[in-house]
DNA sequence: GTCTATATGGCGATAGAC
DNA sequence: GTCTATCGCCATATAGAC
């Protein structure tokens, strides 16, 4: 019987293509690429260098590929939430909850994107927008017209996510500032205080 | 006559520290650390890379002065806004403008901010916001207050930071998402869009 | 204070055995 | 499909001439 070596049937198997993508995708994550080298991913996915050339052509794709990796299935946590039928501020509620729990859960992922949103080119934030994030966005936009019609949904579903991720980016540096409390870092609050700020602008409309 | 290398009298000069320094800054901010060499440094700046290590111990010494020198004197153009004797709704739009303002024409330091923010140790994030911006956070919560008494003022100012940071972070990717229009790249669409929500924040306690 | 030349090691990538 | 061994290059950093 012939089997894809890039998923096998029981549980626990890993392949060693998986391996390498998974811990390169952590290091990636936690250095940016140009401080992750070749060799420290294959120590680290106990493989040796030429193990990870036989799978990936250059240092370049085992990136690309560790990005995909990363970004994958990101949108089932919010297809739960969308397929709530309740009313829209209850929605909106649970779609700001979810996104700051899969940043929060995330973390991998969430550090992916700031590197991608700064240094990939036009070509490849047009892929992450259009192919990854455009349902979502649509969805999210769509959400807030039903709260405001007359208000600009592209800006509020914007505004929405650049809140939800900038108040966790900006979580260790605003550790330092004052006024600062241990409940500024409960995902309640945080979620709490953009929800609270994103309705009353909505509802001004 | 002895003159400090580091300050000369005369217009236009530059010295050889301060322009390694400056063109450094400019590398760092464009790709990161890791992916800027010091020889690259040095064929910018046009010394030899031997040259640089006269100046600086080390890459990570060069590093940080260009940081520093990045970050330096940014609290002139905010410190116009806070001398200005208007109400207070008047200072958080010149705020918030002033806000944007400073991160769009100086581009290099924002790009250093947000790799700093994302990489630098906790002793490093201390140093930033204790020395360099703990002053104009403290007088952003003041307004805060000032609008707001009842306001939870840390997070209104790290929200009203958020939101203008994040409004141009976000600038590249957004450009893909639907309902895109060219009027919300303009400065002023931008700014009146965070001040209303914060506005709108404010006045609701 | 700036240079040329060089030391030393890590880098991405490949050849070829098994 | 994974390995050991190696290539050629570039990295940070230094020595010593001028």
């Amino acid at each position: 019987m012939l089997l894809s070596t890039e998923r096998l049937f029981w549980t626990g198997f890993v392949s060693i293509k998986e391996k390498i993508r998974k811990e390169a995708m952590i290091l990636f994550a936690e250095k940016g690429y140009s401080a992750v080298s070749m060799r420290q991913v294959a120590a680290t996915a106990k493989v040796s260098v030429a193990g990870i050339y036989h799978h990936y052509p250059d240092k370049k794709a085992l990136y690309l590929d560790a990005v995909r990796y990363a970004f994958s299935g990101k949108e089932e946590v919010f297809n739960k939430v969308w397929a709530l039928v309740c009313p829209p501020e209850q929605t909106l509620v649970l779609f700001i909850r979810a996104l700051f729990e899969v940043l929060i859960a995330d973390r991998t992922f969430h550090r992916l994107l700031q590197y991608e949103i700064m240094n990939a080119d036009a070509e490849r934030l047009q892929l992450l927008a259009e192919s990854i994030f455009h349902q979502q966005f649509s969805l999210l936009m769509h959400l807030v017209r039903k709260l405001a019609p007359t208000q600009d949904a592209h800006l509020m579903a914007a505004t929405i996510i650049i809140l939800v991720e900038g108040m966790l980016r900006a979580q260790p540096i605003n550790r330092y500032f004052p006024g600062r409390k241990p409940e500024h870092d409960q995902l309640e609050v945080m979620a709490e205080h953009v929800t609270q700020l994103v309705l009353r602008a909505l509802q001004a409309h």
